[in-house]
RNA sequence: GCGGCGGUAGUCUAGCCUGGUUAGGACGCGAGCCUUCCAAGCUCAUAACCCGGGUUCGAAUCCCGGCCGCCGCACCA
């Protein structure tokens, strides 16, 4: 687990290098909602780039952009309407709040299907005391959902939502892309933004009330599930958590402890598979995906495993669940879905819709497509790859740094005149130009001491540091330092860019 | 939402208990001098009492409410 201390570092750094801030703090503060500043854009458009590699064009799958807004309809035919709203009630004597449909069954009263009205009922005529401080009585049962509401249109316009997910936008883009593109398997994916109106949002960036997705919807033939060239991934290595793994710790406290003193499991995709711990290849081939991705990301192997989700723990609708976690200072915090949505999301649109979503396969049946997502919380990930990549003082840094991958590097590169004077100033200046030029994004700094310009750029995560020195005048040839060693090697102006991008 | 604790420049913090300060310091940032490679030094500058109300001649300080944060509980389809 990261420590709680390097949490509060990270944190100072994040504020006074302005790389995640509170939104709009001239103002009071609401919670649940940052801004990034350009480091944090620099490095999360970085992990975007290797997801977009890996999870869209590696395999030629398409990337859409679907609105933000969607119509009331939609989100009640998502079932975001009735799952992701509480119904809530209060104590009157002691002002706790509970959710009333889980005060019911937890004495024996079915609620299923039932309304508001039913619930309010049921309530007002148990004896249900309060788990809280033993009394009767609760206020009247209110739902508060949890998607932000507006009108589209003019003030008492027709009624729509903020995505809860970016996957629906998928979902309802399907029919239209299988026209015209269609053949299974067929995937999607989108990089976007979500909203949820968190009742009390904490801990930072982990709980959002807007947040970045990085999802896929990948659409097959429920009759075969192989998936395409699934060899290339069969030895790659990967750590699982069992559910009956899960089980087998006997803690008897809180599942979440449970879940941590459990222990996971090593194995290729492949022994996902032969010990039938993944329902199908198309779940193996994206476990390991998603930990070829995240290890390109900085998170270390043994960071990091796949969750099998309980039956109880998923969506009603899941053929099998599987949550990344990874250490953090958090704990063991969720960050990515990968769930089998079965046909679950393309049905309730095509009733709600009265559209025909099904597809014909080349054997002449019409079928819905089944569905795996994988589902990235990118906001969680920017801040686990953050807290892996801290490091402390030591023999080469005599300052914090971030020890991101080279890849995440916010800036290419770093140009440093070691003075201002005698036209270092001006050949530094020259030397980014002809590198931005090339499409480099490069850091230009000339104030203070040339190591306190070091320490600054080993703070916000820079790989490369050019320096500009007398020989450079004399020969066109400059410095590179490697911020993790702190070494310094004499290149030639024309060779930085072959150097730079190599990575 | 409940309970406990907290909120002072960009960051860290002193002052609060015991009301009266030009609200102090450090770091950072900016300008300048100096400086031939890892937060050197000097000068100057920038910048803060979360918001609202109350008590008081006078509130950063005491009281109440709100907002936000941390910890615990609850919640997290």
């Amino acid at each position: 687990m990261v420590s709680r201390e390097v949490r509060d570092k990270l944190t100072q750094i994040t504020l006074r290098r302005n790389i995640i801030f509170p939104s709009a703090d001239i103002y009071p503060p609401m919670g649940g909602i940052f801004d990034l500043g350009p480091v944090g854009k620099g490095v999360r458009d970085k992990i975007v780039r290797i997801w977009k590699k890996l999870f869209i064009e590696r395999n030629g799958y398409f990337e859409v952009d679907t609105s933000l807004i969607l119509p009331e309809i939609a989100v009640k035919a998502s079932g975001h309407i009735d799952h992701f709203s509480d119904p809530v009630t209060t104590c009157k004597s002691c002002g706790a709040k509970f959710r009333a449909d889980q005060l019911l069954e937890e004495n024996k009263i079915e609620t299923a299907g039932t309304t508001i009205e039913d619930i309010n009922r049921l309530l007002h005529h148990s004896d249900i005391k309060c788990p809280n401080c033993g009394n009767k009585g609760f206020t009247e049962v209110a739902f508060f959902n949890l998607m932000f509401k507006t009108n589209i249109g003019p003030v008492e316009g027709t009624p729509g939502y903020l995505r809860p997910e970016t996957a629906q936008g998928i979902f309802m883009a399907f029919p239209r892309m299988f026209k015209s593109y269609g053949k299974l398997p067929m995937a999607m994916g989108q990089v976007g933004r979500s909203f949820r109106n968190e009742i009390s949002p904490r801990q930072g960036v982990v709980r959002l009330r807007e947040f970045n997705q990085m999802e896929l919807e990948y659409f097959f033939d429920p009759n075969d599930q192989s998936f395409p060239r699934f060899r290339d991934m069969a030895g790659k290595k990967v750590a699982v958590l069992t559910y009956e793994e899960q089980e087998k710790s006997k803690v008897q406290s809180k599942a979440e402890q449970r879940r941590n003193e459990a222990k996971p499991v090593v194995l290729t995709c492949q022994e996902l598979l032969d010990k039938k711990i993944a329902p199908n290849e198309i779940t193996a081939y994206f476990i390991g995906l998603t930990f070829e991705f995240y290890e390109a990301c900085g998170i270390p192997f043994e960071s990091m495993r796949f969750r099998q989700l309980s039956p109880s723990e998923r969506a009603h609708y899941s053929g099998g669940t599987f949550d990344l976690e990874v250490q953090t200072s958090f704990g063991w915090l969720e960050t990515v879905s990968l769930a089998y949505r079965t046909d679950y999301d393309l049905k309730s649109h095509e009733t709600a819709s009265g559209s025909n979503i099904t597809v014909v396969t080349p054997d002449g049946r019409r079928i819905i497509p089944h569905v795996v997502e994988p589902s990235f919380g990118l906001d969680r990930l920017l801040w686990a790859v953050l807290e892996h990549s801290y490091r402390g003082k030591d023999e080469a840094h005599d300052w914090e740094w971030l020890n991101l991958p080279t890849a995440l590097s916010p800036y290419d590169v770093a140009v440093f005149p070691l003075m201002k004077k005698d036209g270092l100033a001006e050949k530094a200046q020259d030397i980014s130009s002809l590198l931005r030029n090339k499409g480099f994004t490069v850091i230009y700094d000339e104030s203070g001491s040339i190591g306190k310009r070091y320490a600054r750029a080993d703070e916000i995560g820079m790989k490369w540091a050019v320096t500009v020195d007398y020989d450079t005048l004399k020969d066109e040839t400059v410095t590179l330092r490697d911020r993790n060693t702190a070494k310094q090697t004499r290149i030639k102006i024309n060779e930085i860019s072959s150097i730079v991008s190599k990575f």
